[in-house]
DNA sequence: CAGGTATATGACCTAAGCGGTATATACCTG
DNA sequence: CAGGTATATACCGCTTAGGTCATATACCTG
């Protein structure tokens, strides 16, 4: 896995995260909250441990994991020179975003020009 | 490809994303920009166009594509969450990108360093 | 030490995604 | 219309990543 932008396409891999922007967890936390089964989890941890967006403390038999922001710094920083897209459309995100939220999967055919 | 952040994920589609940022381009020129054989830009063009990354517009032959800013606002929005634990680490994305610089890639890009 | 809990790893299978080549379609110019 | 350029698509083979199941390792407690 390449980048970091390989590593956090993976929608567990962001369950996961997100999870642990909130707070530290441990694994079978992990497991539990996200619904999804151990050694799943085990492994999703340690391609994120590899790439450095997390760490691992340990606690007697548990290991409590942690968010490290470097990576996410990465995508953040290749995110910049797009910045500059976003003021005319800050409205069009929330459209978007509902549009996402509802059809679980809306393929489109066609393309529409303005 | 369900989400934006798998889109994103291929090294070439971010190349393709960045050259667009600057400017509008036809497909040739990213082509040539980007020495990668007309098929494959094509091909990433069109999971960028049905993913909402870009749009095209028809100029004679040519396509001229450009950016649309509302998948990456969605990628921006999901990293919010992990924005306070920039500041205690504004530093540690340098050391970070430069390890990154070092690691075996096989390919290199025009690549710009911050 | 035995037994239990927490986590990591290995093997196997399947599927998705990419690169490459060849070809098709669209449009322009003379 | 012919020939040329610009772009899209179809097909194929390969690699890789993820899910699942089984098992291994580590540590704690009585």
């Amino acid at each position: 896995m390449e980048s970091a932008f390989g590593i956090i396409a993976e929608p567990n891999r962001r369950a996961i995260l997100s999870l642990l922007a909130s707070s530290e967890r441990s694994v079978s936390e992990i497991e539990h909250q996200l619904r999804m089964p151990q050694p799943s989890v085990s492994k999703h941890l340690r391609v994120l441990r590899e790439a450095g967006f997390v760490e691992a403390r340990v606690d007697a038999q548990r290991r409590v994991y942690r968010i490290r922001p470097e990576p996410l710094m990465e995508v953040e920083a290749w995110l910049a020179p797009f910045r500059c897209f976003w003021s005319p459309h800050v409205d069009a995100l929330e459209r978007h975003l509902d549009r996402m939220g509802q059809t679980s999967h809306g393929k489109k055919k066609k393309e529409k020009k303005r």
